[in-house]
RNA sequence: GGGCCGGUAGCUCAGCCUGGAAGAGCGCUCGGUUGGCAUCCGAGAGGUCCCGGGUUCAAAUCCCGGCCGGUCCA
């Protein structure tokens, strides 16, 4: 890799920097200095912790973000606003994990233009890879933490600028910006990949501690093989808290970024941490090792002689998890992601869940839980109020608070069923293996931690590897990437073949009210035809296409679908249709209800949308849609039940939105320019990457990236009726619906239903719903009844049974005929001879004798039901069962009665 | 998206491995007991064993497919 031209660098080696090469990793570094091995983890250890930099100011993470933003903005960068972590212009992609990923891929593959070239942006990250080590690494590992980038877009035409500049700059910023000798700073050559792309890379470090990454993105992988992009681009990642932290020298990272929260988390906790001064030492001494578990800890402790603050340190640990943890939900759930069991929700899970077994771990009692995790997350509200994005964490303080109690709650109730499914697999097993731990963690959702404090109350003790969780990982084996999936919706060679037209002229977007057009065929291949121009909606965003006629000098083809491949429309014909009509003029006719319709259900899934979002928060995101000629649904996120009072207040506000008469507004804006107009929430229908997006506003409403049909105005619509919804996945409900004039025969045979069930049950049609309460009355007293006949008749059975005994081997033989179906009453009657000793019974119906008696009689009396089941096989018969007990399938089954006891006297003959 | 676990009375579940009579506790109804109660005693009602198919004389139980729920996961 060293072979890369940005490795002979011109910069580096006049500012009197020469190339290293590390003794212990064998990386090649650039220093000022001669050095043995490079200094950074693990081949160094934190030495800045215990330097003097005698220029370097204390700077608090505001002062070091502002610090950056500033030193770039002065040099030419725009300055751009952090986006959210949860990346909805992206899909495929959950999270926000580098500053990088706000222009990917629309800017990085030249599809649009960056926003401002080049730029700045200290962007809020979410990295959950390294979540197992957060708080054990005393503040090297972080899930969420601040990117600061400056990044510069390299096209042909426009070049801004590459290595040399990107180390000027971090060479000027650290050492005049922060104050870092020349002397201290080293440049570590390094490579980068990620996302599709790679580069090469200089690691920025001082002291043991890296502070900025600088990546020369060149490259982009296809199909494994590395090729040169056609924009390169500079893409750096400054950490802005290690950068503080620096400044600080303080034991860990956290003491940094969380300052007086942390005391504040103590006091809620009634923790201690072990002393500043013992601290930084053990941080100091561990920060060049891998520490993989607390048994390693205690061990490494131990052995620098502070074995007595082992205990106060594990504490330490988990407040540092707690902080780090509560930071990374607030950041999840203030941009609004619901938590599921799925995709990005199952991310914010994952950290809730953690977040709330490091407090059990702590000792709080599953009774306080709720009350210390609300507590927990309204202090850094508290703390983070007017700083930065963080601000939002108070904002939206009642959604995350509501959303932490609902999940608080599934927490204890998985853990509930966890101690029964524990206590069962005790009582079964007597100790768990690893089998079992692993199942109740996997299938169950319990940390094996918390089953082994559990099973220790129960006075089992067991072991928990340290590597448990590595262990699960391996046995998952080839679970792919959590990413949303891509929709693929052409057929195959159709599309490559549509590919080679250009973009069709889209007429239903100039005129949604187009019902027929004249247009020019581009080309023909079996049925399916490309145009000039095109009125025919092809199937996207969620709605249906459209349907109609297509004419060609006096042959009619019907439409039967539409096909969006990439800019180019493709109609497929009822049938085949010659080539040697391409280049000729067609008329063409669209079914202008089916049309209308669906254009209906859209504008309305538009206002559902927006209705819901009133009645149920802001977190209401779109996670799919459909539009057909029948209904339209919309499925949305929220975090719990949806009362059946929050549908009729959906449906009432979305009706009024059609009341208000309200002109939809559709905009043509630049990607970056709409996404700072209207927000991220115009991609609820999905990431659009295109340079000019398109725009459906129904003012007051909503806003969105379109390319469906739209009245133009809500009126249009006529009304909504929410006809059905469902839970459709956790986290994810799905409302049902119909607009305008689908409503009446919704109505009719909703009234036709009643009619019918009112006549099928001889209700009152005047007034079913008091005529069907007393019918059900009725009905529970009629049952009453049938149980009190039931009674008599079983009596009378027994008693016409008891006049009628045949003695066999010491007991009586019972003989019954089922002639009435009612099995219960019959079983009944069954079990009743069958518990006494004295009886056998044997009961038949039309095809199947059941022979049954006491299991003592067995024992006693030598008899054994089977074998009379194996004589009558020689007779036709099928059956088995038990020795007290046979099933047996004959024909005619009355005649067979006296052999039967017949047989079973035989058996007490030959066993006395 | 994939792996694993589960679906039996209103609720919580047992039974399934090894096919042969559908169960327990709580709750409910009725009766008795008690000054009172999350009292005690007794009786009773309540079941599409998730759905569909297969194997079998016989399926809650075994096999296949589906649906639903839970859980874990780059």
């Amino acid at each position: 890799m060293s072979t890369e031209p940005e490795f002979q660098n011109k910069f580096l080696q006049e500012h009197g920097y020469k190339p290293y090469k590390c003794r212990v990793c064998g990386a090649r570094f650039w220093s000022r200095i001669p050095r043995e091995t490079c200094p950074d983890r693990p081949c160094s250890k934190y030495d800045f912790l215990m330097k003097d930099y005698p220029r370097v100011n204390y700077l608090t993470l505001e002062d070091a973000r502002k610090k950056f933003i500033d030193y770039f903005v002065r040099n030419n960068h725009g300055y751009i606003d952090p986006y959210p972590v949860l990346a909805r212009w992206r899909n495929d992609l959950y999270l926000t994990i580098a500053s990088i990923v706000v222009f990917q891929p629309a800017v990085t593959e030249g599809i649009v233009d960056p926003p401002s070239n080049p730029l700045v942006i200290v962007q809020p990250c979410i990295r959950l890879e390294d979540i197992d080590n957060v708080g054990l690494t005393f503040g090297r590992h972080l899930t969420s933490f601040e990117m600061g980038g400056h990044h510069a877009f390299n096209k042909k035409d426009k070049h801004v600028y590459w290595v040399d500049e990107t180390l000027n700059y971090a060479y000027e910023f650290f050492t005049r910006e922060i104050g870092i000798d020349p002397d201290d700073l080293v440049f570590k050559e390094s490579w980068w990949e990620g996302g599709g792309n790679a580069g090469p890379a200089y690691e920025v470090v001082v002291d043991g501690l890296e502070v900025a990454t600088l990546v020369f993105m060149k490259y982009r992988i296809m199909d494994g093989k590395r090729e040169l992009m056609p924009i390169t681009v500079v893409d750096t990642g400054y950490g802005i808290e290690r950068i503080a932290w620096f400044t600080q020298r303080l034991p860990t990272s956290y003491h940094t970024i969380y300052g007086v929260l942390i005391d504040r988390y103590k006091n809620i906790l009634s923790i201690e941490e072990p002393p500043y001064d013992v601290l930084k030492k053990i941080a100091y001494s561990l920060s060049d090792k891998e520490i993989e578990g607390l048994d390693m800890l205690k061990h490494e402790v131990e052995n620098l002689g502070m074995g007595e603050y082992y205990d106060q340190l594990v504490n330490a640990i988990r407040l540092y998890t707690l902080l780090d943890h509560m930071r990374t939900i607030s950041l999840m759930l203030s941009d609004y992601i619901v938590p599921s069991n799925v995709g990005e929700g199952y991310l914010a899970r994952l950290v809730i869940r953690r977040a709330l077994k490091t407090l059990l771990q702590l000792g709080v009692e599953p009774s306080r839980l709720e009350e210390v995790f609300i507590k927990l997350f309204e202090e850094q509200a508290d703390y983070w109020k007017d700083k930065y994005v963080y601000s939002k964490f108070a904002e939206r303080a009642d959604y995350i608070s509501d959303v932490l109690r609902v999940e608080t709650k599934r927490f204890l109730d998985v853990i509930d069923r966890g101690f029964r499914i524990v206590r069962k697999m005790l009582k079964k097993k007597k100790k768990l293996d690893l089998d079992t731990l692993i199942e109740i963690y996997d299938s169950h959702g319990i940390p094996p931690e918390i089953v082994a404090s559990y099973a220790s109350r129960l006075g089992v003790k067991l072991d928990v590897p340290p590597n448990f969780y590595s262990i699960v990982a391996s046995r998952h084996g080839g679970s792919r990437a959590l990413m949303k999936e891509k929709r693929i919706e052409v057929p195959g060679e159709i599309a490559e073949w549509a590919r080679t037209f250009p973009e069709t002229r889209l007429l239903f977007h100039e005129d949604p009210y187009m019902r027929e057009f004249t247009a020019r065929i581009l080309g023909i291949k079996d049925n399916y035809v490309v145009l000039d121009q095109t009125a025919f909606y092809p199937r996207g965003g969620g709605q249906d296409y459209d349907r109609g006629v297509i004419s060609i000098e006096g042959e009619e083809y019907s439409v039967e679908a539409v096909y969006k491949v990439g800019g180019t429309v493709v109609h497929k014909l009822d049938k085949n249709i010659s080539s040697e009509n391409e280049g000729k003029e067609v008329r063409a006719y669209i079914d202008w209800d089916r049309r209308y319709t669906l254009m209906k259900h859209h504008t309305a899934t538009h206002i559902i949308l927006s209705a819901a979002r009133r009645v149920l928060g802001e977190h209401v995101w779109q996670a799919g849609a459909e539009k057909t000629i029948e209904k339209a649904r919309l499925d949305i996120t929220h975090y719990k039940q949806i009362s059946v009072d929050e549908i009729r207040r959906i449906e009432e506000i979305a009706n009024k939105i059609i009341q208000e008469h309200i002109d939809l507004k559709i905009h043509y804006l630049p990607k970056f320019e709409a996404e700072k107009k209207y927000g991220l929430k115009i991609y609820e229908g999905g990431a659009v990457i295109q340079p000019i997006i398109r725009i459906v506003e129904i003012p007051g409403y909503d806003a969105e990236a379109c390319f469906g049909t739209h009245v133009a105005n809500t009126s249009e619509v006529g009304a909504i009726k929410i006809i059905n919804t469902e839970k459709i996945q956790d986290g994810v409900y799905r409302l049902e619906y119909i607009a305008s004039t689908k409503l009446p025969p919704y109505i009719n045979e909703l009234e036709s239903n009643i009619r019918k069930i009112a006549e099928a049950l001889g209700l009152d049609p005047g007034n079913p719903v008091v005529s069907a309460q007393k019918k059900a009355v009725e009905l529970s007293e009629q049952r009453k009844l049938i149980s009190e006949y039931r009674n008599l008749v079983k009596k009378l059975i027994i008693k016409e049974l008891e006049n009628n005994l045949t003695p066999v081997c010491g007991t009586y033989a019972v003989v019954l005929e089922q002639n009435i179906k009612d099995k219960q009453l019959f079983r009944e009657i069954i079990e009743m001879y069958a518990l006494d000793k004295k009886y056998i019974v044997i009961s038949y119906d039309e095809k199947l004798v059941e022979i049954a008696t006491h299991p003592e009689n067995c024992k006693t009396k030598g008899i054994d039901l089977t074998r009379v089941v194996s004589e009558l096989r020689k007779h036709g018969a099928k059956g088995g069962g038990k020795r007290d007990h046979v099933t047996i399938r004959i024909e005619n089954p009355e005649k067979h009665i006296a052999k039967i006891i017949e047989l079973i006297k035989n058996q007490c003959r030959q066993t006395p």
